[in-house]
DNA sequence: AGGTACTGTGGGAGCGCTCCCACAAGTGAT
DNA sequence: ATCACTTGTGGGAGCGCTCCCACAGTACCT
């Protein structure tokens, strides 16, 4: 343990005290041009930031985290494995956009998964010591307990999708039902008949919403309500090809597919095309998230376009808000804090 | 700004000088029950682990942070875009190991990216902040400033490839050069004749290693060396095809290629491909890394297999000594400071 | 008996900030 | 002139730890 041989280095790193000293004013007065106080005068502020420029001052976070209680920095918080998070594109996006969010803020962002007990463990440990000043929660599914963890320990916090019609927490997500809409109906306007549906995760709120879209449209084309053109996948490659596989074995009929996210789709080509199916002659196929899979998937795939990157930066300012008045999110009244943002149809040869 | 509401919470979290006043001793004995120092009576230290579990104290790492000055975190840099983090899995296999190899221990982790000149700028206030206590460099390039920016700054440090044969840092790699040797030989060994290597970034001094065992390699089996048989990549995809068409154009008679990595090794069976080769019957395949590509491409790719994990491993625990003992890197003793682990040659149907 | 060591312990000092109170100086209404 | 604000400033107190000195107690040599 120990170390003391570092401490009293020369020439160490300047204090506030120094640069005070130096520009000839109080401490006090420093850390208000610092941190960007208006109640200084010009002249002054003119001084200290020249002899902080001088002595090439930085402040020390620790001490500032101590004295301010505060961290300056927030976790993005993936309760996946890590082998998901760098399969699928959803959360790659989402952590630029994300970071494109912070760059113009002092926050800092830390990159956190919980994918096993293990790091669920540590997880709690680091929340509990407070660590960070916020959280943001990607896919949370209906029974995880982080969500709840959080409001205990007054931790503000955003997730991505609610976990259900009546989330309490502060969320951004995508028009998940309208999103599944604008696909069956494209389906249906180029003269599909029996469209199928690869579902999500279905503990995952979102893909039930897209189930609920996929059904109400098909029904307002005045189609016939037919579960067994509906099959549930995990969002995973893996998942579309048993999904798809199931599909075809009980409706080998079927002309279309909409799957639950473009992974999904890629795995479901797979099986369409070993079962000689030509895409989109035979069988038209859509997805979801218009990630880079879809553009480079053989056809290029149609797919409902979230804007992943305005909701970071839309996931981003709700929290800093709440952080910025230290309250928890759960206290808040509701108003502005569930946002869904639109989708949008991206057409390509799949369809 | 401003926060004081939170401050005066009842109920707060609970101190180090709570716990003592539980457990009927001194602030000092607490403190050391809590770092596991050994000089503590057992009875003392199960009072005070008592103490700790039924007030649920954590430690203010802050608070730890300013008094010990250390921040018991560390930083993942990655001197690339984002996008090549997560289009090229040497990186997440890295984060990976080093993130097991962190995980029996206090020590948070921290990605950063430094590709845009934007994100070096705010690395380097970050580090000029210490806000890490040490950092792992992953993909050095030749001119890199970093390196010595981090030497400056007495942060210790650990790259993974050194920067040349005469590394100041301590470093991990893998035996580039001998990997290069045993796809070569391996190749030789199958009665190709007419072998080519596509390159990686060559400012990155392993790619040069592997040039260097590649020409070694095809010298000692009594090959003429022949430098058209020889074309830079960049590591990605895109410069595999690039390299690739560029080799068929000049030697439309060779019947194998060496690629510098799995995914410049896809790039150019894409480009083979198109031209009509087969592989492995006209042409001989073979990548490096040995990463989750290879097995997935068809057909499965014949790799050099680089222990990652365990050099995620080797980087933690060269840090972490360097880190304990607070001396910056370039201060000490060279030795053993520049780990070198040993490749394996994968086979697979592309040889 | 005295010395010398070691073990376990308490608590002072101090890490570098932020917050806030106090106060001087200026401004304008009464 | 008095009072009431406002603006800009200095500096004390305190955030929750770690480090280290001091010291009581015990053990083992002279």
């Amino acid at each position: 343990m120990a170390s003391h041989g570092a401490r009293g280095r020369s020439g160490g790193r300047p204090t506030l005290e120094e640069v005070a000293a130096r520009a000839g004013v109080g401490r006090g007065t420093v850390s208000r041009v610092i941190n960007g106080s208006p109640r200084v005068s010009d002249a002054t502020r003119a001084a200290v930031e020249a002899a902080v420029a001088e002595l090439g001052y930085v402040p020390n976070t620790a001490a500032r985290a101590l004295a301010a209680n505060r961290t300056d920095a927030i976790a993005l918080v993936v309760p996946e494995p890590e082998t998901r998070f760098f399969a699928e594109p959803y959360f790659s996006d989402m952590l630029r956009g994300v970071g494109a969010a912070l760059s113009d803020t002092e926050m800092q962002l830390l990159l956190i998964f919980a994918g096993s007990d293990r790091e669920r463990q540590r997880l709690a440990q680091y929340l509990a010591a407070h660590r960070v000043d916020g959280v943001l929660l990607v896919s949370v599914h209906a029974d995880d307990p982080l969500p709840d963890m959080l409001s205990q320990l007054e931790i503000p916090a955003v997730i991505s999708g609610p976990r259900s019609a009546t989330e309490t927490l502060a969320s951004v997500d995508s028009d998940n039902y309208g999103g599944a809409r604008q696909a069956v109906e494209h389906l249906i306007g180029r003269g599909r008949r029996t469209i199928a549906h690869i579902t999500g995760r279905l503990d995952v709120y979102g893909a039930q919403r897209r189930v609920d879209g996929y059904r109400d449209a098909l029904r307002e084309a005045g189609f016939e309500a037919d579960d067994l053109l509906i099959e549930s996948g995990d969002f995973s490659e893996e998942g579309g090809r048993r999904a798809m596989a199931a599909l075809l074995e009980r409706r080998p009929d079927l002309d279309a597919v909409f799957a639950a996210s473009d992974v999904t789709a890629a795995g479901a080509r797979h099986v369409l095309r070993d079962a000689g199916r030509r895409i989109p002659d035979d069988v038209a196929l859509v997805g979801y998230d218009d990630s880079a899979i879809a553009r480079h998937l053989d056809p290029p795939l149609t797919s409902v376009r979230q804007p992943i990157e305005e909701m970071g930066r839309a996931m981003i300012d709700l929290l800093l808000a709440e952080v910025a008045d230290r309250r928890p999110a759960a206290s808040r009244e509701l108003e502005r804090r569930q946002m869904v943002l639109a989708t949008e149809l991206v057409g390509r040869a799949s369809s």
